[in-house]
DNA sequence: CGACCGATCGTCT
DNA sequence: GACGATCGGTCGA
């Protein structure tokens, strides 16, 4: 189990980030309990150019200045008022790149999760789409700017890989509010993997 | 099945 | 004052 370090995150290229991403494992360790599940589904967001992200155009608000700092770190920010979504920061200071994590299976702390999120057995909606995997990790917008270095949030290698033909692509989810940019296939998952958001299969 | 809708509130205009 | 990078429930076919 190694944890991604810096270099990972602080590359220029946001689609190679969040491919890579698939099959890692998110980890969170608050008040010593440990929740983890390996990720089944990301999203690339382009920063400045792409229509879909906080970041076009440059736009730069109190909410969204992590997307400036340097890579490697936690932002996190509420949707609808209800959900806390969690994104990992990627490229350089300066470069609002960001990926949004939005499926894991889950590995450890089954329990802690079904006693987060209320649920009664833990069934395949436990940690499927980003509201739902925030809140089975314990996961709020408290944590937005945090490093991923940091002990209780982080993500590990365990040098498990999907195989390619596993991987599939496709346009992201919900953000027709983008335009022509809502069809670039920035996102990524693994096929036939119940814990897949979006329509099924 | 698919379409629709309410929840709920921080953020930005 | 309007609006989400969502979710889970309901309703009708």
């Amino acid at each position: 189990m190694k944890k991604l370090h810096r270099g990972f995150y602080q590359r220029k290229n946001v689609l190679q980030v969040a491919k890579e991403l698939v099959g890692k494992i998110l980890v969170t360790k608050f008040g010593g309990i440990e929740t983890s599940g390996r990720i089944v589904e990301v999203e690339a967001y382009a920063g400045i150019i792409d229509k879909a992200s906080h970041a076009f155009g440059g736009k730069r608000t109190a909410r969204n200045e992590v997307m400036y700092g340097e890579g490697g770190a936690a932002y996190v920010y509420l949707c609808y008022g209800i959900h806390h979504l969690f994104n990992v920061v990627t490229n350089y200071r300066e470069v609002p790149h960001a990926v949004l994590i939005r499926a894991l299976e889950p590995i450890e702390g089954v329990e802690t999760m079904l006693k987060r999120t209320g649920k009664k057995k833990p069934d395949h909606t436990l940690t499927r789409g980003p509201g739902n995997l925030s809140k089975a990790l314990g996961i709020y917008t408290q944590h937005s700017g945090i490093s991923l270095q940091s002990k209780e949030l982080f993500i590990t290698d365990d040098d498990f890989v999907f195989k390619k033909n596993q991987i599939a692509a496709s346009p992201r989810i919900g953000v027709d509010y983008a335009g022509d940019h809502s069809l670039w296939p920035y996102r990524f998952f693994v096929k036939d993997n119940p814990f897949v958001s979006g329509k099924l299969k």
